[in-house]
DNA sequence: ATGTCGCGTGAAACGCGA
């Protein structure tokens, strides 16, 4: 089973790039972030016409994930359990048979900038703290599905660069919200209760990025940040084969600024 | 390079989020 995450800021505007990603690369399943587009007006018949089904939780204008399959989607959940959310961030469901059942999960984790401070008191702002809290959620829900036992793989934007060497000038982006030490001792909290970067287990190598701001030229510099994630549970990490990233749809024209990063799981 | 996008508003250029 292939499973694949991209964040695609708006799905209406790169439709033409993810029907290519579709028909060239073939996950089983694809995870969105950033789709910026209500449930009602997702593109669903240009992806019906190459075989996947959407499940979508939507919103105007900003955030908004989406899960594209070739099988039905079961069990399914929309945004992170126990955690009132007015933002569209998360998405879940069961892919597979039997004992080739993989539980997937959308999540475009909070940006959290500005850090802050961002008054006179001195306190983190609404922003970060947001952020933060939404990370301590996901590590609790991580635990309540690590209870099952069965294979699972929560895909995303984590707007998080795990370590320096997941950032092409450190220094630079020391205090902010993406490489802040708070950021990342809560996705180690993922890693800690079990989880394996996907990436990271086939590819030790640093600067390898899967986003390169607009800005700049980033991406002709190959400037860039990892912050797109596939964390798999110890039963997805028994049956991981393979992982990579597709630098291919970053370089098209009108392209997001994230491209997609994608596993093979042996079921 | 204070450098770019996408979206909503509302009818062009701006604010927001990233």
């Amino acid at each position: 089973m292939k499973i694949a995450s991209w964040n695609v800021n708006s799905v209406k505007v790169r439709l033409p790039h993810l029907v290519a990603f579709l028909e060239d690369a073939k996950p089983d399943v694809l995870c969105l972030q950033e789709t910026k587009c209500l449930a009602d007006e997702f593109p669903r018949l240009e992806l019906a016409a190459l075989g996947y089904r959407v499940e979508t939780l939507g919103q105007r204008a900003y955030n908004g994930v989406a899960l594209l399959s070739r099988e039905p989607a079961r069990d399914i959940v929309c945004g992170l359990p126990g955690f009132a959310d007015e933002q569209a961030r998360y998405l879940e469901a069961s892919f597979g048979a039997a004992a080739g059942e993989v539980r997937v999960a959308s999540a475009y984790i909070p940006n959290g900038n500005p850090v802050g401070p961002d008054n006179s008191t001195g306190d983190l702002s609404d922003k970060f703290t947001y952020k933060l809290a939404w990370m301590e959620r996901l590590v609790g829900h991580a635990r309540e599905l690590l209870r099952r036992e069965i294979p699972f793989v929560l895909a995303g934007d984590y707007n998080v660069c795990p370590t320096d060497e997941d950032v092409y000038d450190p220094p630079a982006w020391r205090d902010d919200a993406l490489c802040r030490i708070e950021t990342r001792s809560r996705f180690r909290a993922l890693i800690h209760l079990g989880l394996t970067d996907a990436y990271r287990a086939f590819h030790p190598e640093p600067h390898r990025y899967t986003f390169w701001d607009y800005q700049a030229g980033r991406w002709n510099r190959d400037e860039g940040l990892r912050i797109d994630h596939l964390l798999l549970s110890p039963q997805a990490a028994d049956r991981v084969a393979a992982c990579e990233i597709d630098k291919g749809p970053r370089g098209k024209e009108r392209a997001s600024d994230h491209t997609p990063i994608w596993c093979e799981l042996a079921v």
